[in-house]
DNA sequence: TTGATAATGGTTATCGTTTTCAATAAGAAG
DNA sequence: CTTCTTATTGAAAACGATAACCATTATCAA
């Protein structure tokens, strides 16, 4: 049923099948820059593939996941988030909103940043043993438009 | 019945109440320098007093994390750690092991690290408008332990 | 076309955390 | 010390995100 396409390849070298629902998944996810929790993911799959189950979104999401093709990050309010990998900007990392939960991503200063964590991931594996294999820096802040939102609430009350 | 303590007075200022649950969670924290699930002091605590609640515990954590007594993060296994803010080695960050969850607290480079991050603050606030609160750093890894377990396994085999 | 088996989707289970609610206890006032 | 208000408690049930189960369906190599 799935037309032919770039990623089947991919999923059959992997020993794995390429059907419509991974095909919705990854159309989706390679066209937008958002990191979209499992129901966003759902509801926006849902339109052009109404049949769709929740659990095949969560079982593509893992397999992509653990194919290296998206990025999962867990937020606070115990959701995942997921996005697709796009093959140049990389190392990136993330300002998230405390307040709405929007999430921006970065990747400024590549010179200092990648610089420090090279020299952060040396000593920490060898004063802790650690074999380090990734690394995750957030800031944590509020976006522009919460900031309007709590000032409008201050003047109303 | 909860007996005086240092912590008393800053319940009360705070409009809370001065319970024995209170005191036995955070008698537990204070002594420690692990980060523990709500489960782990659920059980460490329900020795000592054993007719506490689990609701209760989750109820003290998140008083106590609002009141900026304890940190609380939340890892990729879904679970949130707590623990205790000791008053110094405040700015630490994270060395976890993916494979058994340990976290190990690290705040070596100093310099280096406050640096940076006050340079990438002042960087993203101006070009997002965003009013950065906060931030984390975590280093992904495994641990020794974790490292020879893998070991044994391939060679058994 | 066929057959082995991977993938699906509906349902149910799991697990951490929250809510509900009646009973209890803290602590200010008398 | 007693009383009264109300915050806190603990048991049970609800919740939400994710995972497991299982009979049915679809992929794709032969």
């Amino acid at each position: 049923m799935p037309g032919p396409h770039k990623w089947r390849k991919r999923f059959q070298g992997h020993g794995s099948r390429w059907t419509a629902p991974r095909e919705a998944v990854l159309e989706l996810l390679s066209r937008t820059s958002l990191h979209m929790s499992a129901k966003d993911i759902y509801s926006a799959v849902h339109r052009i593939y109404p049949n769709i189950g929740l659990t095949t979104i969560y079982r593509t999401l893992d397999l992509i996941y653990r194919m290296g093709i998206i990025d999962k990050i867990v937020l606070s309010d115990g959701q995942a988030r997921y996005q697709f990998k796009s093959g140049k900007q990389n190392d990136h990392h993330h300002l998230i909103c405390t307040e709405c939960g929007k999430i921006i991503d970065y990747s400024e200063f590549e010179k200092e940043e990648s610089e420090f964590i090279k020299k952060a991931e040396r000593r920490l594996s060898e004063e802790h043993q650690f074999i380090i294999m990734d690394h995750k820096i957030e800031f944590l802040g509020i976006c522009t438009k919460c900031q309007l939102k709590k000032n409008m609430k201050n003047e109303g009350s």
